[in-house]
DNA sequence: CATCACGCTGTTTTT
DNA sequence: CAGCGTGATG
């Protein structure tokens, strides 16, 4: 069906030039709330409607289901040609460009995509091969050591630099590290695998180094589109830069005050040389917001004006409210989750929807406490953010099994054979061996040599193989339901939650019920892992009455979510390293953009609540499950002009003045350990951790009294020391 | 050689 | 709180 679109009684002016622009570079700086997804969605309309085949143009997202929403949109309101426009991330074109192209990177088109476990996997599995001398107290952790790795892969970045930069305290280990990263390259190599990462360096790869590819990639996409260009790492905007090269019809779509992806290399000044890589560019700014009234994007505009390189944009509205934003200063943290509690309450008791309250937090730790409090007050809420349905263990170990079909990789192997009563690191390794080495299929894998009657187990896996193998090339539903029937007993033997997890993974037979191919539906569970809420909710506290929910979440999950009433919950926490510390300039700016991208969710009202300044200016703790808080309001608040918030106070006592560190309550003490290990202002950290070892060692090096309590038979809980006074 | 109990460490965000 | 390493036990 095609409606004709009468274009400009649905926008306003700028974005009407936005969608009538067809050919040339454009760059769109959409302010938060200026009806960017509309822009985009009424673009490809636009673009369909003079006749462009939908297949031509690429529509380049933050996530496949954004595209997908898009383009439903598209279809919905003007052509339904719209839905078979390309969409998808980066890492979904990539991976579908190398599937084709592989041969000419000297892969196979059948290797294997690793995501983030499976590469922490390998990297886990290679550490013993970097013959660390014994005793070396504190080598990274095999997810520290993926961070690194990727990072550097993203930014570009030699790993000395980016352990210098970021990781100080990993110095001493460089030289292994750097080791590592070539022992994971020709691990992958050897393997035919591939990470996150390096689908898209590939895709450049690819793109830079080979006219034909490139040729043919831009006679298919014609028209490209980038939302959320703001979040596009170089590679990624490289690859943008290839993919337009030969007609230059690219349109991106970002705001720099909104970009909140740099821990993964994402790099906001792409917008920046966006027209400098494409001259002529026609540069177009969204200002008018739908969401937000104007005191509060008087204070974000504020907030951003202060960033140092920006593109200067004034958001303005026509919806009208006069309630400043609140600043709540707390003291503690079961302060603030007394305020929000309180605030829930009065709010549900004036008969408003429970749902039109969110609460951000830049980290999902930072949100227990309100979620105990929240529970014994009896409040629903959901949690959205933290760990993703297929990183949790349940799922990878029933996957694993389905993969070992798919492609006989050691890392689903080593999952699988653990699973097994008595069958440990050693067996495993040596069952892996023996089948690599003499080829055997999986369902021989009850021929070990080495299988004894302990080891029955691996006759079941037999079972569960051949049954697999006779399903080969068959839809891969009933393959689910076999492995199903194979790992239920064990998922019960291992998780006391098992209910839980039973019914997550019963979601994946409708699921696969989806595709026609087993190595299909792998790879998109990989490449596109639900993420719908209902996927997201967290076990924690989680409740399934979703009608009246008060949605936690991250500000990165919250990404085009909207609400009434936002609470910010800014934690300022010594649990960063010193790049993240307000001693640096940088992590300042970033700290600004986040708060900026939490406050412009909020429609109606904004109120911040963290804890207030403090004299100490180290560090102190507060009491029970308390956080260690650093330097209390952040500075880019306190320097706003008054007029823009109204500050509150709940008027609690300090606690602590006075001395560099106060005291160290043993609860605390146990959850603490992170943060500035040592105890002089503006010394570098040393040490990632702030364990006895370290303070032990701390007192030891500076001969500090120290008054230890509670020196029970489990450890030696330090209660209280007091240090030198400032 | 596997497993269990215990103690210790390090906790963001995600394709 | 969970994941890791260690050392004791079977």
């Amino acid at each position: 069906m095609i409606k004709k679109t009468d274009y400009k009684k649905v926008l306003n002016p700028a974005q009407l030039e936005a969608v009538m622009t067809l050919d040339g570079p454009i760059l769109v700086i959409a302010g938060a709330g200026s009806g960017k997804t509309r822009t985009l969605v009424y673009r490809v309309a636009r673009l369909v409607e003079v006749g462009i085949p939908p297949e031509d143009i690429l529509l380049l997202t933050f996530t496949r289901k954004a595209a997908r929403e898009m383009l439903d949109r598209a279809a919905r309101l003007s052509d339904a040609r719209c839905r078979f426009v390309s969409g998808g991330t980066f890492h979904s074109l990539a991976f579908k460009v190398l599937r084709t192209y592989a041969d000419l990177l000297g892969f196979t088109k059948t290797f294997t995509i690793l995501d983030r476990s499976d590469m922490e996997e390998i990297v886990h599995s290679i550490i013993p091969e970097l013959q660390i001398p014994k005793g070396t107290a504190r080598f990274p952790k095999r997810s520290t050591l993926a961070n690194i790795l990727s990072k550097a892969a993203n930014i570009q970045n030699s790993i000395d630099d980016l352990i210098i930069e970021e990781y100080g305290q990993f110095l001493e280990f460089a030289p292994w590290i750097k080791k590592l990263g070539r022992l994971y390259t020709d691990y992958k190599k050897t393997n035919q695998m591939m990470d996150y990462d390096d689908l898209i360096l590939y895709l450049r790869k690819l793109l830079a180094e080979n006219e034909e590819v490139r040729k043919a990639l831009s006679q298919k996409y014609r028209y490209v589109m980038v939302d959320e260009y703001q979040d596009t790492n170089t590679i990624q905007s490289d690859i943008v830069k290839w993919l337009a090269y030969d007609h230059r019809n690219i349109m991106v779509v970002g705001d720099d005050s909104q970009s909140i992806y740099s821990f993964r290399g994402a790099n906001y000044k792409n917008m920046f040389d966006f027209p400098v890589e494409f001259p002529k560019t026609k540069i177009i700014k969204l200002e008018e917001n739908y969401r937000s009234i104007q005191p509060i994007l008087t204070f974000t505009n504020a907030l951003m004006d202060q960033a140092s390189e920006k593109y200067t944009k004034c958001l303005f509205t026509k919806r009208q409210g006069d309630k400043l934003p609140r600043v709540v200063d707390t003291r503690t943290e079961p302060q603030q989750a007394e305020f929000i509690s309180r605030y829930v309450k009065e709010h549900i008791q004036q008969g408003r929807p429970i749902s039109d309250l969110a609460v951000l937090f830049r980290a999902g730790y930072h949100s227990f406490e309100l979620e105990a409090k929240l529970t014994r007050e009896g409040i629903p809420y959901v949690k959205y953010g933290g760990f993703k349905f297929l990183e949790s263990a349940h799922i990878k170990d029933f996957l694993a099994h389905l993969r070992v079909m798919v492609n006989n990789d050691a890392v689903s192997w080593v999952r699988i054979l653990r699973l097994i009563e008595n069958v440990g690191q050693v067996k495993t390794h040596a069952i892996i061996e023996w089948v690599r080495k003499n080829h055997i299929p999986p369902e021989r894998i009850r021929e070990w040599p080495g299988a004894g009657k302990k080891e029955g187990g691996l006759k079941q896996l037999s079972k569960l193989f051949t049954r697999l193998a006779r399903l080969r090339g068959t839809k891969p539903k009933k393959s689910v339901e076999q492995v199903m029937e194979y790992y239920l007993p064990i998922l019960k033997e291992k998780f006391d939650d098992y209910p839980r997890r039973q019914k997550e993974l019963e979601q994946l037979i409708p699921m696969a019920g989806r595709y026609k191919k087993l190595r299909g539906f792998i790879d998109d569970l990989v490449l596109e892992p639900p993420t719908s809420p209902a996927d997201m909710v967290s076990p924690r506290g989680a409740r399934s009455s979703a009608t009246k929910t008060l949605t936690l979440s991250t500000v990165h999950s919250a990404k085009g979510l909207e609400w009434s009433v936002v609470f910010i919950i800014w934690v300022m926490d010594g649990r960063f390293p010193p790049s993240r510390t307000y001693e640096n300039p940088l992590a300042l700016e970033e700290e600004r953009r986040l708060m900026y991208v939490a406050s412009t969710r909020a429609k109606d009202q904004l109120i911040m609540c963290y804890p207030g300044e403090e004299s100490v200016p180290l560090w102190h703790t507060y009491g029970e499950g308390g956080n260690i808080f650093r330097n209390g309001l952040s500075s880019f608040i306190s320097d706003l002009p008054e007029d823009l918030i109204s500050f509150e106070s709940t008027g609690i006592q300090k606690r602590f003045s006075g001395y560099k560190q106060a005291s160290i309550g043993s609860d605390v003490f146990r959850r603490n350990q992170m943060g500035s290990s040592e105890l002089n202002p503006g010394d570098k950290v040393k040490h990632p951790a702030f364990g006895p070892g370290v303070i032990s060692k701390f007192i030891a090096d500076n001969k500090v009294e120290v008054i230890f309590r509670n020196v029970g038979r489990k450890l030696l809980h330090l209660e209280y020391t007091t240090l030198e006074k400032i």
